[in-house]
DNA sequence: TTGTGTTTTACGACCTCC
DNA sequence: GGAGGTCGTAAAACACAA
C-alpha cells in the first residue's frame, strides 16, 4: 500500500478557517516537529519510545510510524473493538490501553474539527439569509415608493419584518398595483412609463416567484439572481442600517 | 533562554449497550 | 457487571516569538 493511498486528500484534515492561526500553523510546523522527533528517536528503547532522561517514560509520545498506523486504522473504522485493539497494540508494541486512549482522543479531535466546519457552514448560510432579507426589504421599499410615492425608510420599520412578512407585503403590493392598472384601464386611462403600473410591468417577472420577480431595470442590484453571487452588487443595495 | 500558546497523551467520572 | 463510549481536564511535549 503506498502512502498516496493511505493518506489521500479525502481524509487528511484540512484547516477550514484560512484565517485561523492554529490551522495555518498545521502543515509546516507539524513537519518540522516530526523531523525533530525523528532526529531524537534514535535514543529511545527498542520500541522507539522517547525516554525523558532517566529512562522512565512519563508521557510517551507515539512514533511517527505508530501514529500513522493508528491513523490508518482510524480511517477504516472509528470505533475500536477488542480484537482490533489487541491486534494494533501487538503490531505497534503498545499497551492496548494506549491504543484505546489514542482512539478516544482521535475521535475527540475529529469531532471538534467537524463542529468547527459545521459552524462555519451555518454561519455562511446565516449571512446569506441576512443578505437575502435585506434585498427583499429594499425591494419592498422600492415598490412602496413607486406605487405610493411614500419614501419609506428601512430603518424605521422594514428591518423589523421577517423575510416571510416582507414577501407577503410584496405580494400585496403587486396585487394592488394590478388592481390599479385594471381600474385605470377600465376608466380609459393609459399608463405611461412614469406611473406605477408601468413600473410594475418593467419589473415584470414571474408573479408567482417569491424572490426573483424579475430584474428591475431601474435597479439591477435587486435581481434575485444576483443575491448570493455578486458581492459588489450586493453591497450596493444593503441599507446603511445593516452596518450599524 | 524563557515565556507562552498549541498539541498530544493520559486519566477519571459518568453513560450506554449487551 | 464489564467493555467501550463521551466529556472535561491535567500535564508533558513541542514550536516559536521576544
Amino acid at each position: 500500500m503506498d502512502n498516496q493511498q493511505l493518506f489521500g486528500s479525502s481524509y487528511v484534515d484540512t484547516p477550514f478557517f484560512a484565517a485561523n492561526g492554529t490551522a495555518q500553523r498545521e502543515s509546516k510546523p507539524k513537519a518540522r516537529r516530526r523531523r525533530r522527533r525523528a532526529a531524537r528517536c534514535g535514543g529511545g528503547d527498542g520500541n522507539g519510545w522517547e525516554m525523558d532522561g532517566g529512562g522512565d517514560p512519563k508521557k510517551r509520545r507515539l512514533t511517527d510510524e505508530q501514529a500513522e498506523m493508528l491513523e490508518l486504522s482510524f480511517r477504516e473504522e472509528r470505533k475500536l473493538e477488542t480484537g482490533r485493539k489487541v491486534y494494533l497494540a501487538a503490531e505497534l508494541g503498545l499497551d492496548p490501553k494506549q491504543v484505546a486512549v489514542w482512539f478516544q482522543n482521535r475521535r475527540a479531535r475529529h469531532k471538534s474539527k467537524t463542529l468547527e466546519q459545521e459552524f462555519a457552514r451555518l454561519k455562511h448560510a446565516h449571512d446569506a439569509a441576512i443578505l437575502h432579507k435585506c434585498h427583499l426589504e429594499n425591494e419592498v421599499s422600492l415598490l412602496i415608493h413607486t406605487h405610493t410615492g411614500v419614501h419609506t425608510n428601512s430603518s424605521s420599520f422594514l428591518h423589523k419584518l421577517t423575510a416571510s412578512q416582507v414577501l407577503r407585503l410584496k405580494e400585496k403590493l403587486r396585487a394592488t398595483a394590478e388592481e390599479v392598472q385594471r381600474l385605470r384601464s377600465a376608466a380609459g386611462i393609459h399608463a405611461n412609463g412614469g406611473d406605477s403600473a408601468g413600473a410594475v410591468s418593467v419589473c415584470g417577472g414571474n408573479p408567482g416567484s417569491s424572490f426573483s420577480t424579475g430584474t428591475c431595470q431601474q435597479h439591477p442590484g435587486f435581481s434575485g439572481a444576483d443575491v448570493l453571487g455578486r458581492d459588489d452588487d450586493l453591497m450596493m443595495c444593503v441599507p446603511e442600517w445593516f452596518f450599524a
